[in-house]
DNA sequence: GTCTCTCCCATCGTTTATCGACTGGTAATA
DNA sequence: TATTACCAGTCGATAAACGATGGGAGAGAC
C-alpha cells in the first residue's frame, strides 16, 4: 500500500506560482516555460505537459497571462503567454503566500 | 471565476512530514498535533481535523505511526499517535525531499 | 524521398489531498 | 443547567497533478 513512493515532480500548489515566475521577464511559450523552470531548478523541477497546460488554461481563465500565436526561435507554430497587470499583482501575493507557509513549516521544523 | 482567493491552511502535501515532525519529539494526540502545530508556526498552519485524521489514517496504514488510547492531561479520552522506526525514516526522506524541492523552487524565484 | 528526432500543442481519465460541514461524546466550570 | 473547551472521527465536493495518448510541423540524416 503506496510503501514506495515516487519523488514528485513539483510541490502541488505551488505551479501557478512557479509559472507566472517564468513570465516575469517576457512572454514565454509553454515548451520554453518548462524548459525555464527545469534548467534553472538544475532538473528538480520537472513539470509534465499533462500538468502544464491545464495550469495554463487556469491562468488565463483567471486573467493572469493573456496568450497569442506566433513563431518560435526554431521556426514553429508557438503560443506565447505574457503575464498581464493582475498577473504581476497575483504574482506578488502568491509570492508572500508562499513565503508565509515556508516560513511557517520551517519553524516547525527546525524543532527538531 | 476564482477572482479572490482564500489563503491556503497549509502547502498541500505538506501535511504528512509537519504531522510526523510533531511526533518526532513523543507521543500526541490528534488534537494535540493540531495545537503543535498552530503554536509552533505563529498560528499560520492551521490544520483542520478534515485534513488531519484523514492524514493519520493513512500514516497508520503505512506504518509510519501506531496508536494506542489514553487518557489525556485533561483527563479525556484520547488517541495517542507514536512514530514506528520506519516512520522515523520516512520523516528523513520527506525532509529531505521537502528541502530538494523548496532549494529548487527558491532558485526560480530569486531570479526576479 | 522518407525516417527519425526534437520541438510544440493539447485533452482525458484517474488518483489523491484538502476542506467545509457535520455528527458525537465527555470533563470542567459558570 | 448550560456553556465552553477538549477530543474523536466521517462524508461529499473540489481541485490539482499526472500518466497515457494523440496530434503536427521543421530539420537533418541516410
Amino acid at each position: 500500500m503506496n510503501v514506495s513512493r515516487e519523488a514528485p515532480d513539483l510541490l502541488p500548489g505551488t505551479l501557478d506560482l512557479l509559472i507566472l515566475v517564468a513570465l516575469a521577464h517576457g512572454s514565454k511559450h509553454g515548451y520554453g516555460i518548462a524548459e525555464h523552470l527545469k534548467s534553472m531548478s538544475a532538473d528538480v523541477l520537472q513539470v509534465g505537459e499533462s500538468s502544464l497546460y491545464p495550469a495554463l488554461q487556469r491562468l488565463l481563465l483567471n486573467g493572469w497571462v493573456k496568450a497569442e500565436w506566433g513563431a518560435s526561435e526554431n521556426n514553429r507554430r508557438a503560443r506565447y503567454y505574457t503575464l498581464t497587470p493582475a498577473g504581476r499583482k497575483q504574482l506578488r501575493a502568491e509570492r508572500e503566500e508562499f513565503d508565509r507557509m515556508i516560513i511557517a513549516i520551517q519553524k516547525v521544523l527546525q524543532v527538531t
